[in-house]
DNA sequence: TAGTACAAAAGGAAAATTTCCCAAAATGAA
DNA sequence: TTCATTTTGGGAAATTTTCCTTTTGTACTA
């Protein structure tokens, strides 16, 4: 699998707008369509590209909340860190998850509409996990910067 | 501004996936193309949905070391805070960046190629903005989730 | 209860885009 | 240079988007 310098310019594109069209794409890059086409199937079948997605303006759908979790478990057992995994992946708040590393703890990215559906979350569904320790929860006071373009080079 | 239950309901599959067509939307939730095609259009000119982007298998990209990074700044003043805000949105390595409570530093997620890039970001990129003061790296040793889909709800 | 006004939905047709096919060009290896 | 392979170009068919008009539904008023 290795990607030349037009798949790159054409990953950036798509990370940016999946909407444009094949052929607006393939002026910007001075090729025609038939390679611009050929080339995202590729990326599709390959899985480079995932999935297609909308992203939403957080503070019109007034889901303006995000909060950081640190969680850390009272087992490192691989079982229990599975375990523990499978059952955030299910809860809707959490948006995104990381096992760190340093202090083996989790790291949860979390949004909610407000303070009281925060604590409906930490109480009502993250600390009833079984074995979970410590939580330490910090509040977002402001989102400066969120991206879904991956920085891209040869 | 209000969603009814069709918009939220039509909001997720879009988060899931913006590929679907409009008939087979419509097929979904029981209605035809028109009414669903004129929801679209009103989520987009309202800027509910702000843009359609290109998901990538961060993986097969080989971009796969991601880096949480607190960075505290010297001084807090307003000034300081939207200069570094604004240094940061430049920086395509870094992902995302939250301003945050309790503690006043930003949080950063960095998504590098390998730890020598991180070196490369951390050292020549990071550290060299005006006013940093201390910085703290914790490395991701496992993705369990990253979700785009806001959890929507009445 | 009927009538009216307004908003939402259905259906169809035109325009645009995707998809696929085949020929031509470019690239690379022998 | 020649052959084989991959990539690109251009056009046609199929699908989808887009827009227009009619119909249905809903809520408010008399």
């Amino acid at each position: 699998m290795k990607l030349d310098n037009i798949d790159l310019q054409l990953l950036e594109l798509l990370q940016q707008d999946s909407k444009m069209n094949v052929k607006e794409i393939a002026t910007q890059l001075n090729l025609t369509k038939t390679p611009i086409y050929e080339r995202i199937k590729r990326f599709e079948k390959e899985g480079i590209i995932e999935k297609y997605v909308a992203v939403l303006n957080r503070k019109i759908i007034s889901q303006s909340m995000i909060v950081f979790c640190s969680v850390s478990l009272e087992s490192q057992k691989i079982d229990e860190i599975n375990a523990f995994s499978e059952a955030v992946r299910q809860i809707p708040e959490v948006m995104e998850c990381y096992l760190m590393g340093g202090i083996n703890d989790f790291l949860l990215k979390v949004t909610v509409k407000d303070l009281n559906a925060y604590h409906h979350f930490s109480s009502g569904k993250l600390a009833v996990l079984p074995n979970v320790g410590q939580i330490k929860s910090t509040f977002v006071l402001n989102e400066i910067k969120r991206s879904t373009v991956f920085p891209l080079s040869l």
